[in-house]
DNA sequence: CCTTAACTTCACAAATTTGTGAAAGAAGCG
DNA sequence: CGCTTCTTTCACAAATTTGTGAAGTTAAGG
């Protein structure tokens, strides 16, 4: 589709710009119709397409086209949600931002803070209203379930891990 | 139709109707927060906190002081991510919205289309950056994941309509 | 058929969110 | 220590999103 090759087979060459660009685009546009905001989907996916998975804010700048004040923005946004780490690079006062491989969808899996929010709401909503009204149940049976994911997903990443293991080697990036 | 009786014993009366806002305000806050608009995240409250588990869009707007094309909007959200279904009330041209017990949560937690799209962006990703790259490496991985999580949930939520069966009788509402 | 109850659509005002340029803050390096 | 390079913060203009009143649509019930 893209018009791939012709020559180059060493791994880390043949970067069509156009391709990258055109993927992080899309990529982004989906994350954006799951709700993340638009710029910290931007960054991700340009993070996420890059071959050492770290970029500095220059260069995220300067591929996506926006202004410092954007990236920082949008970098502060996804370290809140874990989903990028920053590192300082020991020289230079530059900073490096990184998708950390596993990390991130764990975040994106979980999401325990907001689950846990809701579990206490769902509690104190069953309290005022009453466990035994028809209400009451409806919200402790929910609450049930949510604790029951809890479990669960915990114990889904553990498979995944094992999975990943066979899938791939042990480690790729980072 | 507000002003249901004191005295009350039977489980479905003592309704404070201080006590069911205070906590339709404070679930819907929790939803606003993980993303979820603020009209569409009341309606849902309010349908979760009634007793029948449905509710007209006339006692929607009462309810919650929101104009009927304010429930509208709302409405026509909720039922597109699957967190309510309209059913037309047999004789007078009133139309109910319910929460349909079970089915909420599985569309909160499957995301089925979206997460198709990611995969479905993810796979051009590999294709157009070359799997041999470290970065279609990283989108190969990235993608595995969700192929992992698709299959996983699928039986999670299996396991969670037996443990559901277990803890609470057959059915609840509906 | 006409009336009327119930919901939906539409245009718009208000509030919120986004991204920017400019200025201010850190931190390496001479 | 001061210069220089990078990043963050801030005020604001632009764009987007929200919720409303009012007009429009549909169908029940005379």
């Amino acid at each position: 589709m893209t018009e791939r090759t012709d020559r180059a087979d060493r791994s880390t060459v043949e970067r069509d710009p156009e391709a990258v660009s055109r993927f992080v685009e899309h990529f982004a546009a989906q994350l954006v119709e799951a709700g993340v905001p638009r710029m910290p989907a931007r960054v991700f996916a340009a993070l996420l397409a890059s071959d050492s998975g770290t970029l500095t804010s220059a260069e995220l700048g300067e591929r996506l086209r926006i202004s410092p004040a954007a990236v920082s923005g949008a970098v502060r946004y996804l370290a809140q949600v874990h989903m990028v780490s920053r590192e300082r690079e020991p020289g230079s006062r530059r900073e490096r931002y990184r998708v950390h491989g596993d990390q991130w969808y764990e975040a994106l899996t979980s999401r325990e803070a907001i689950i846990k929010r809701w579990e206490h709401a769902l509690r104190e909503g069953v309290d005022s209203l009453g466990a035994a009204t028809p209400a009451g149940r409806r919200l402790a049976e929910t609450l049930a379930f949510f604790e029951f994911v809890d479990t669960e997903v915990a114990q889904m990443m553990n498979r995944w891990r094992t999975e990943r293991e066979r899938l791939f080697g042990s480690q790729d990036d980072h």
